[in-house]
DNA sequence: TTGTATGCGTTATCAG
DNA sequence: CTGATAACGCATACAA
């Protein structure tokens, strides 16, 4: 019962033929005659036969598995790329193997160990926080292992990425915050270690320079969460810097200001516009709903898989940076 | 520069030995002189050498991954399952392949036939809301591929399954909200398709009727989202039925029914307690915060891998259904 | 049109 | 202590 697998080589014996003559058959080649054909797929479905994937893998070393590595699964916005990661690898019956970092650059380092033994046929990789060295990357790379990046690439150049335009949706943010009266705009802004924390933070500062409105650096703090968010909010006003709106670098920590807020007494959207950044699933939720900027999860994982199975299958690619636009969703928190 | 993966073959040659010889010091196995030994492992480290997963997996028919099957995984419930299922994983140096059934049918049968191939060494499943027939489990059955259930087990004999009680977390979660004084208690329930579905709503009816408050049809309907929440409040406030209670069966159809309270002007807790299921991350975010039910998916996702691994190691098992408790977490709706 | 031999990378068996 | 060989399941160059 144990070892029931069908192999080709039972539905050779069955059949009087040689395993060859069956691989040949259940793979359509012109050689073999019709009634030989018939028989063997016939059988074969009878049997239920299916291909040895590792035989396979062995045998063409390509495992059709590539791996996947993320900061952390439960995400809306990692999870949505992972759906559409596994739709296109679907569609080209690929198989995908996600590992965590944890925001942890060992783990990053573990994960990407654990893929190292070169059987996966590409891989893509978010990288964590706490990542600003890439030389763990070079041992994949040198075997000759695809590598696409996407949201958070390194800092390299000849690497394929897929990310938003952090800047523009940033720009459009505040803009929009300028746009409807609000002048002194506080941002709450991600790592400066992360590519989306630094490009959020420069839309911010050319919208505001843009528009004739100073910079000033008491109005920036690193806030990326919903306990730093609220603290975020409860800094500024012990400090008693006075603000008017507040654009944060992710939903979460926009929840967090949200919450503080109306700790403080302080009416939203009356006295204090608040815009996110990632249009998770709670924002629509949240009662007031949040006005973020969309980060389209889902479609940079479908375009991330479809660059790495372009890259796997040598196909001719043009870019190496494929820019997804981020837009603005109001709500009614500004 | 493609091919450039390093085999045992090439140590072999380098050294001048033969294939068995450096597989066995690789293994250290008692055979081996030390000295050759020593020059085996340390050129291997030199040239980094990596065994091939797919030529071991062929030769003991064991792949050392694992496929899990889960309706969505953009649910922060499920995507802490997975991380559970991951952490053992790593562990055990085995690897997780995750499809999703997006709750159809038709989607959880071709994705049980992407694992069919029996390459899989065992499978953890969540199944569909559709899904009411488990033919399609059979086959792999029949390969003597071990399948462990989670969160929403086939209605079968002889499965092993990690469930929550969720009888239990309902019956509490109504007792909790009646000892608080509330008499008129509604609830949003699930799908009877699902076991957890019934088993809440068993719960609530249990509860109502230990405490001697009689049923009422008016107070159950069916409302498992956000959409379905707030619609479900609204239907019963145009037929002008009383409550001062909602339970809901997960926390997105309590956020729905917060939202949906507040439009029509009802205060909560004040007029209306609401108590979700599921603790999701939003729950806490929200204001007022949600009370709910907790169920810790990560726990669920390391013992259902724990229990996958023992099956597929023969451990002989003890209890094939494995029960975790679900406990109320009281917040500021009640 | 079909069969034979070989190899993919590894380990286990059996000889030296 | 070490080496040659077969086998895992499949595909393919080469024979017949």
């Amino acid at each position: 019962m144990k070892n029931s697998r069908v192999t080709i080589k039972d539905i050779a014996k069955e059949l009087g033929l040689s395993v060859s003559t069956v691989s040949r058959a259940l793979k359509d080649h012109p050689d073999i005659s019709v009634e030989t054909k018939k028989a063997v797929v016939e059988l074969s479905q009878r049997l239920k036969y299916k291909p040895n994937m590792m035989a396979l893998s062995l045998k063409n070393s390509r495992s059709n598995i590539v791996g996947v590595i993320i900061p952390e699964l439960v995400h809306y916005f990692f999870s949505s790329v992972i759906s559409g990661i596994q739709e296109v690898a679907d569609k080209h019956k690929m198989r995908v193997i996600v590992q965590q970092s944890n925001e942890s650059f060992e783990q990053e380092g573990e994960a990407l160990d654990a893929f190292s033994d070169g059987w996966i046929d590409g891989l893509i990789v978010s990288i964590s926080k706490e990542t600003s060295t890439y030389e763990h990357f070079d041992e994949l790379q040198a075997k000759g292992i695809p590598i696409v990046f996407f949201d958070r690439p390194i800092e390299q150049d000849n690497v394929d990425s897929v990310v938003f335009d952090d800047y523009k949706g940033a720009y459009d943010a505040v803009e929009y915050l300028l746009k409807i009266g609000r002048r002194s705009i506080a941002h709450f802004a991600g790592p400066a270690s992360t590519h989306v924390g630094r490009e959020r933070l420069r839309g911010y500062k050319k919208a505001l320079q843009d528009n004739g409105i100073p910079f000033s650096e008491d109005l920036v703090l690193y806030a990326d969460s919903f306990e730093k968010g609220g603290a975020g909010v409860e800094a500024l006003v012990a400090k008693g810097i006075e603000f008017d709106a507040i654009f944060t670098c992710n939903d979460f920590t926009a929840m967090g200001v949200l919450k503080a807020l109306k700790r403080e007494g302080i009416l939203v959207p009356d006295q204090v516009a608040v815009v996110g950044f990632g249009d998770e699933d709670i924002a629509r939720m949240v009662e007031p709903p949040l006005t973020t900027v969309r980060q389209p999860g889902r479609e940079m994982g479908r375009v991330a898989m479809q660059t790495l199975i372009d890259k796997i299958d040598k196909v001719p690619t043009k870019e190496r940076v494929h820019t997804l636009e981020a837009s603005i969703i109001v709500r009614e928190t500004t």
